[in-house]
RNA sequence: GGCUCCAUGGUCAAGCGGUUAAGACAUCGCCCUUUCACGGCGGUAACACGGGUUCGAUUCCCGUUGGAGUCACCA
């Protein structure tokens, strides 16, 4: 049993700030797949910390996210495993980062710093773009014991810093990037302890990640840089480092990280743009790996399987809604009839209210749209027929023009109104007698009726189709619609050539 | 600006010293067809640049250039 590699534990640890966005969405399936594909164990971690960024319901949507993307946790706030609590201000209350910050402090660590915004404001040696670079000069460190106790007792706000060396090099490995080290004196006296108590991320993640036995770090590439510092946390309490996994970043088409604050869509925002939870998982997951062979196509179950954490990408991937419409519409494709009908329904509803068959019209749009916001407008002729443009009726292909689809539509009126039988089958039928005795091609015959039936130029289906749903008195009343709109064209054309 | 990382078509990407440099999306064309779509077939399109190492570099090393990330009492 010694001999053996531990249980593979992978933490998802997200702050409860809001939507779920598709980065952070795709960094949690990452650890649920390395640790699930390993046969591990997947935790859930709620990192509350940042008390003024709190939103009120965001816990609540990251367990609907999860829930609906099959991330299915192993242990979280909701299902103890023995190392909570899962929630960083309970944890708080436990006293336990307080508690390692001071075994840090008299290990000489870390230290008490009681310097004001005012002081560490006139550190700020330069500014680029904005941002105000802040190296803290260690100035609280040379405090004496004395001098600590006295601040202290007498009630002086504080915050705990790392102390870390200024001499030498810190190494730590990625399983991606491979050995990464910088320079000592590159590493900032980051705080450990804020001023109202709670711990930073930095030193609560190391702390969390270690007490509750996380053995594989994973986590987006924008760590990268800062690791050594939480390298050298691990090391000043001398305990084992954890395995690291950075993730290549998720990007917008200009290349820079994908973040709620500029505005890019979360998880729920893609749901609501008529998006399957499967499609943006299959996504997501192709975003930054892939497998061994050249399949696109996985469900989660077959993401598991196949799922192997050294053939992640270390360039960062641009996130393409063009090809995730795709793949969506590839899900819509294969999925089972009922179901699509029964989310289909409210976009149909939006468009017709008249008593029509949705279901045939739900299956004739099936394999045609890539989101279900597509709908309404492939649909919405049979709801009313739009005002167009007669010289619609003239395609070349089908050598049909204006004078030709007259002729034919007002052949076919008295052919049609004899006519009963309004399904498919029986349209077609008395139709193709019609092309017969015509002698021409379907075609010519097709185009003129399906663009009086419909007034589109692209339709979900043939003209018989649209008929059938439409029934006998609506395609005939639009059949002499446009008899009437074709008659006043040929007219207005004479005259004007006269 | 310092530090760190990255670098194959417009995008996602395979490749891990010798290949006609895969595949997918997008795009274009053709076929099919009761238009469009779907489907089928095909085309355009890439190893950033310069040095090494090597019999041989897309692949290994160095540099240049380019891009990104980071530099908070945010995570």
């Amino acid at each position: 049993m010694e001999n053996e590699a531990k249980k593979i534990r992978t933490r998802f640890a997200p702050s409860p700030t809001g939507r779920m966005h598709v980065g952070n969405l795709r960094t949690g399936l990452y650890e649920f797949l390395i640790a699930k594909h390993a046969g591990g164990e997947f935790i859930l971690r709620i990192e509350d910390t940042d008390q003024e960024r709190l939103v009120e319901g965001a816990t609540e949507i990251i367990y609907r996210t999860l829930k609906k993307t099959g991330l299915v946790h192993d242990e979280g706030p909701d299902k103890d495993g023995g190392y909570g609590p899962y929630v960083q201000s309970e944890r708080m209350k436990t006293g336990i980062y307080m508690k390692y910050a001071k075994e840090l402090v008299e290990k000489g660590e870390a230290y008490y710093c009681f310097c004001t915004k005012e002081r560490l404001a006139a550190l700020t040696s330069e500014v680029v773009e904005g941002k105000e670079i802040t190296v803290y000069d260690k100035h609280c460190l040379s405090l004496s014991p004395e001098q600590v106790k006295a601040n202290l007792e007498a009630g002086m706000p504080f915050v705990i810093r790392q102390n870390n060396p200024t001499q030498g090099t810190t190494t730590f490995h990625d399983e991606l990037y491979g050995d990464i080290t910088v320079e000592n004196r590159e590493l900032d006296d980051m705080i450990l302890i804020k001023s109202d108590g709670y711990p930073t991320y930095n030193f609560a993640n190391v702390v969390d990640d270690h007490t509750m036995n996380i053995t594989h770090v994973v986590r987006g590439n924008e760590y990268l840089s800062s690791s050594p510092k939480y390298v050298r946390l691990y090391e000043a309490f001398g305990w084992e480092v954890p395995v690291y996994v950075h993730l290549p970043l998720l990007t917008d088409e200009n290349h820079k990280k994908l973040s709620k604050r500029s505005g890019h869509s979360s998880f729920e925002d893609l749901i609501e743009q008529g998006f399957l939870t499967e499609a943006v998982v299959n996504y997501i997951a192709l975003l930054g790996w892939s497998p061994e062979d050249n399949r696109e196509i996985f469900s989660l179950e077959e993401l598991i399987r196949e799922f192997d954490y050294r053939r992640i990408s270390k360039s960062p991937a641009v996130f393409d809604m063009v090809k995730l419409r795709w793949m969506n519409g590839e899900y819509l494709k294969a999925m089972e009839f009922e179901p699509f009908y029964e989310m289909a329904k409210p976009y149909l509803e939006r468009a017709i209210t008249k008593p029509l068959d949705l279901k045939k019209i739900a299956a004739m749009v099936k394999t045609r749209i890539e989101v279900f916001p597509d709908i309404p407008a492939l649909v919405d002729f049979f709801e009313t027929l739009p005002d167009y443009d007669p010289a619609m009726y003239a395609h070349k292909k089908m050598k049909t023009d204006m004078s030709s689809s007259l002729e034919i539509l007002t052949e076919l009126l008295p052919v049609l109104e004899a006519w009963e039988d309004y399904s498919n089958e029986g349209l077609c039928q008395v139709l193709a007698g019609y092309v017969e005795r015509k002698g021409c091609k379907n075609g010519y015959v097709m185009w003129p009726l399906r663009t009086a039936v419909s007034g589109k130029q692209m339709t979900p289906a043939g003209a018989t189709e649209i008929m059938e749903v439409l029934g006998r008195e609506e395609s005939l009343s639009r059949i002499r619609k446009g008899i009437g709109l074709l008659t006043q064209a040929m007219g207005e054309g004479t005259a004007q050539d006269v």
